[in-house]
DNA sequence: CTTTCATTTTAAGTCTGCTTGAAATATCTC
DNA sequence: GAGATATTTCAAGCAGACTTAAAATGAAAG
């Protein structure tokens, strides 16, 4: 992953809504939801929903599937364990303190 | 770590001058440069450094410490270990395909 | 073929963030 | 005290993000 790429999956990560829709699509699984279910769960317009979806969706952080007129979403682990080795080793050259806090919970 | 840390930290690092500071104090290690030297290494002005280094200890990502009129600006590790534990147990549910990136390089 | 449904797109408005340069604050040195 | 240095603060301008509601696309069902 290259700073471009983390730069906008930061930037997704930096929105309350979008916070949201990753934590429900984590809860939700590998599966994921169509757009109308995430837009319930959130508490959110449609086309608010769409409109942050899209983003995240190009970030790289979910996937999108269609199904005739529904549009599926997951969350691609991948990206996210990208970001996570892109912060430990790119931004924290390997720090022992950072890594240590993936390891083990009590060290946080 | 909640929320609203989170994404005020995540807001500090979609930003690439921002990030550039991140890495350049990492690159420093524990005890920090002083805010012209930062300035100077990621060819900024004093002003333009001073509005992101500002914002990265607002955000608790910096530490600060005035020595007369130079003040000393290093990563708080323990805060960015916080932000992986976050991002991992509250974002992504202990994903083990996550999981596995922060701990071996060849997972990702 | 028309209607209905799921989703996206568009447009307008508001708000926030970033940059720049000038001015202000605080400290050191002579 | 006067001048130089380190940093911040302020003000103005611009660009981009978010929200809302309406319109448009695309597919299913009758």
């Amino acid at each position: 992953m290259n700073d471009a790429a983390a730069l906008g999956i930061f930037a997704c990560l930096s929105n309350p809504t979008r916070l949201q829709i990753l934590k429900t699509l984590v809860a939700a699984g590998p599966d994921g939801l169509i757009a109308g279910t995430i837009a319930q769960k959130i508490a959110a317009s449609p086309s608010r929903a769409s409109f942050h979806l899209s983003r995240m969706a190009e970030a790289g952080l979910l996937t999108a599937h269609r199904q005739a007129r529904e549009i599926t979403y997951a969350v691609d682990f991948s990206a996210m364990g990208a970001l996570m080795r892109f912060l430990l080793q790119d931004c924290c050259a390997d720090n022992p303190v950072v890594r240590a806090c993936c390891v083990d919970a009590k060290a946080c």
